[in-house]
DNA sequence: ACCTGAACACCGTTCAAGT
DNA sequence: ACCTGAACACCGTTCAAGT
């Protein structure tokens, strides 16, 4: 009984894997459940909403993300720290077509399981962004959440016009360029 | 004959500019005809793709901003009149919800009617750009297509969280920061 | 307990039928 | 010529009915 539950959500999650890699975070949830071989029904069961199985499919990756912050404040210099989590947060968020578009949401409804995945993440990053304005790194005027969304807004680019993928280092490098500069 | 039709496109523009206002640009097109009191088919010959309906709503909204690059070049010198006008177009490229991932979109399909007043827009984007780097007030390794997306992103950010409206300047404050430093 | 899939209320898009 | 709306193929979400 338990038993064929869970192998219903492993079904799940493997199958939201393939349709999200796909389509984008976007991707049609009854097609989910038909390559699943589930029931709608079974679907919503398990994740009574989108937000909880993107939560499910990476929450992880962000978790570690956190971490990773802790990782690179011990390692190197404030502002260099910093910038390194950026790029890895950037690329983590951009994974999946549609993602940085959810974890921005998420700023709206703060609760869902994704809402606050994401919250442990911003914090993280927060304790990053004031070790490095603290050295003078980064101007003083911005906050932890001006920094997910300048950089959340970087991946958005590649995910609206794929065409200009390429590019993508280049746009951060100027978002990280204007957060050094002192404040007008 | 030929008044009635035009009446009907009358009709349809007047209810898309309301329900595009309340719903942004991925409104429900069934709702426009709706609201106009015609048929969908109706709706359809006239703006055979929801791209003609928007360069309808708000093209000429665009091509004034590209004479107005013209006017800025002409008045000031070239870091403030490009720093001028990119504050412009990012207020008129958030006056709809979603109006921001649309004008991106553009940039993959070239054809269609708002994909080409968006090309005129960043042509004259381009003239502002190229003097300013001239001057030496902007970096060098940025071109026209990465100004308007980067400007574009930030206009995205209000859009997908609105609780972040209030932060737009900032963040153009800081991409605009990013595009003056020399490139790193 | 868990699962299924029909049912409901929506879409976008097309196109036969009407005037 | 122009218009209408049913028809088709999709959604997300709920919930009665089944095991």
């Amino acid at each position: 009984m338990r038993s064929d539950a869970r192998l219903n959500r492993e079904r799940l999650l493997a199958a939201a894997a393939e349709v999200v890699a796909e389509e984008g975070t976007q991707a049609s949830l009854r097609e989910v459940a038909r390559r699943a071989g589930v029931g709608l029904g079974t679907l919503y069961r398990n994740f009574a909403t989108r937000d909880e199985l993107i939560q499910a499919l990476l929450g992880s990756r962000f978790t570690q993300l956190a971490r990773r912050a802790e990782e690179l404040a011990a390692e190197r210099e404030p502002g260099p720290a910093l910038t390194a989590w950026l790029a890895e947060y950037l690329a983590h968020s951009t994974v999946y077509r549609g993602l940085t578009s959810s974890v921005m949401s998420t700023l709206e409804a703060a609760d869902g399981p994704l809402a606050q995945a994401c919250a442990g993440m911003r914090e993280a990053a927060g304790a990053l962004l004031a070790a490095a304005q603290e050295a003078g790194a980064v101007r003083a005027d911005v906050d932890r959440v001006d920094l997910i969304a300048l950089v959340s807004a970087v991946g958005w680019i590649a995910d609206e016009a794929p065409t200009l993928a390429g590019r993508t280092d280049r746009h951060l490098a100027v978002v990280l360029a204007g957060l050094t500069a002192p404040p007008g």
